[in-house]
RNA sequence: GCGCGAUUAGCUCAGCUGGAUAGAGCGCUGCCCUCCGGAGGCAGAGGUCGCAGGUUCGAAUCCUGCAUCGCGCGCCA
């Protein structure tokens, strides 16, 4: 819609030029609203004002000889205002609105998706928690934020991967096999000394039992080192399955899960760090190798190969992303929590230091997640390691809502979660009140199907049997569905989707409740019937976006 | 100390990338059930958009400085 507006703003001004009415020539960037305010119209441009400093003239009166070249845009508005310092406001003719409303019949579930993206390669890699233990509330922020802007950025159309990156290379693969060597040398009667550096976790415990049970007290007669690898190895494939079934739970999956070490057994660290040497990017200094990174706006230069000769994290994370764009992304995405800020410079920098555009590479920052019950901090024992897990807060209550709250707020700024409210069976709790309305009209369907009254086709619907405000106001919001979507996809901004779920349901519990759906008049009865399924369809897709289900009773 | 981010209604937060009279939810006050699900709805009160400058037709939005808060600054991962 608003695209076809601007075309016709761009050809009237084109007309302008022509006829010598206008004569800067420009062709300025100027937008195309919806105003804050009715009154104002569909949509409002202010392509009047932009122009004024280069034709030297009033804004409006550049106005009036525009609204003079717009034609009727082939009945797309029934009138046009100049306003205010000088903008052009659109009052759209009704039919485009009803037209909306057999879009969305006949699109259905793809109702909302768009070509935006033009099937550009996104990568977007979340989640990717240390495989040693747990997923805990914060990695589910990540992952309910990773998963939505996935969803989001497929229907915005782009051809999307979601990876999994584990680290199975460094240090903790070696404190895991330790800490699990520990327990089980423990549980076969030896006593130990727990080391301070080890998981202190319950469930370290857990897989030495697991451990036990598949391969008796055999680790226990290895030498050290080999009884600590075979621990780690089968303690981290014990977490991983652990954790890809929490996710699981969740509704969240992952096209590839990426090894770390796999890095390494493909030699692809030292073939990077060639790379970076032979560009002059690497030097030497107190027996290290280092990145220099300040050469691209970092503040200091980083480690890549320590003095002892292993790489650090950063050496990995270079190839890691490096060989990213060598899959062919030309986009590629990182969901980190927002105490890795400090990371970005240096990212930025590997991907200039190989030639990359820093924009290539976009950091999606989370920001912490409070856990509240009746608005008092739950206790976490950050130093116990006592974490609230991802999966006691789903089996607490349940995947819906704890997806809905973790997206309720743009993802840099911290959350506050209300265990108690998330579980509320009222109006106060947002998810429910979103997906009661799609219930709602679930109900309501059904409550025609007794009557002997299914959903009606398009051509069977005499819109002008909508008339009323609320009525037209659903079917404007609904347009502006796909480019909501197209937003949040285009700033990884999924809470987006969250607000306007939020104002499609007042909207429709609204008007539901002025009037009936079902009544005496079979006209009006279709006519309304259609637009609240409507309402339904976009509820659903919504939803569906936030990988939050739209129940059909509740 | 340096860097990043924040500061909008009593509380929690949006604000479509610079537009017209700044919005929502909760809370508060007062209302609405012969009705397709009241698990709902309507109305009202509540703001110098942290402070001070600047940029321009126009600033919550961009720039500079200051204040307060949070996070980060390892040859850890």
């Amino acid at each position: 819609m608003k695209e076809r507006l601007r075309t016709c703003v761009n050809s009237a001004l084109k007309r302008c030029y022509a006829e010598g009415s206008l004569n800067s020539g420009e062709y300025p960037h100027f937008v195309v609203e919806i105003p804050a305010h009715s009154e104002h119209g569909d949509f409002a441009v202010n392509i009047a004002l932009a122009l004024a400093r280069a034709e030297k003239q009033a804004p409006r009166k550049i106005a009036e000889i525009l609204v003079a070249a717009l034609d009727g845009g082939d009945g797309l508005w029934d009138r046009l205002d100049i306003a205010g310092p000088g903008f052009i406001n659109f009052h759209l003719a009704q039919n485009c609105w009803y037209a909306v409303l057999d879009e969305i019949m006949s699109q259905g579930e793809r109702y909302g998706c768009s070509e935006v993206g033009g099937g550009a390669k996104v990568q977007i890699e979340f989640v990717s928690a240390n495989p040693t233990g747990p997923l805990h509330i914060g990695h589910g922020r990540g992952a309910a934020t990773g998963d939505a802007a996935a969803r989001m950025l497929a229907a915005a159309g782009y051809d999307v991967q979601r990876e999994y990156y584990i680290n199975d290379a460094g240090n903790q693969v070696v404190i895991l096999g330790r800490s699990i060597w520990m327990r089980l040398r423990e549980l076969c009667g030896v006593t130990i000394e727990f080391p301070e550096d080890g998981y202190h976790g319950d469930y370290i415990r857990d897989i030495a039992v697991k451990l036990r049970a598949a391969q008796g007290d055999a680790p226990l007669r290895l030498a050290e080192t080999e009884a600590i690898e075979v621990c780690g190895r089968f303690g981290m494939e014990y977490v991983i399955t652990w954790i890809e079934r929490d996710l699981q739970a969740f509704g969240v999956r992952f096209d590839n899960w990426y090894s770390e070490k796999s890095l390494y057994d493909r030699d692809l660290v030292q073939t990077e760090l060639n790379t970076l040497r032979d560009k002059g990017l690497t030097f030497e200094q107190d027996g290290a190798l280092w990145f220099r990174t300040t050469a691209y706006g970092d503040d200091k230069d980083r480690v890549l190969i320590r003095s002892d000769g292993i790489p650090t994290y950063f050496a990995s994370d270079v190839a890691y992303h490096m060989e990213k764009f060598e899959r062919g992304f030309s986009r590629v995405i990182d969901v980190w929590g927002a105490d890795h800020h400090g990371y970005v410079p240096r990212m930025k920098a590997v991907l200039e230091g190989l030639g990359h555009e820093p924009d290539d590479l976009r950091v999606l920052l989370i920001q912490m997640v409070n856990l509240l019950r009746d608005g008092q901090p739950v206790a976490m024992g950050k130093r116990s390691g006592e974490f609230v897990t991802l999966r006691d807060v789903i089996d607490e209550v349940g995947s819906d809502a704890c997806r809905y709250f973790f997206l309720m707020r743009r993802s840099d700024s911290p959350l506050d979660f209300d265990l108690e409210l998330a579980k509320q069976q009222s109006n106060d709790n947002p998810v429910y009140y979103v997906q009661y309305a799609h219930a709602r009209v679930c109900s309501i369907n059904r409550t025609a199907a007794e009557l002997g009254m299914t959903v009606p086709t398009a051509a069977q619907v005499d819109f002008t049997a909508l008339q009323l405000p609320e009525e037209l106001s659903l079917a404007k919001l609904l347009a502006r569905f796909p480019e909501t979507v197209a937003g949040a996809a285009e700033n990884l901004e999924p809470h987006r989707v969250v607000y306007y779920l939020q104002e499609l349901g007042t909207l429709f519990h609204s008007y539901y409740n002025k009037c009936r759906i079902i009544g005496d008049d079979p006209t009006t009865s279709h006519a309304r019937l259609y637009l609240v399924n409507s309402v339904r369809i976009v509820l659903a897709n919504a939803l569906g976006l936030l990988g939050v289900s739209a129940p059909e009773r509740m």
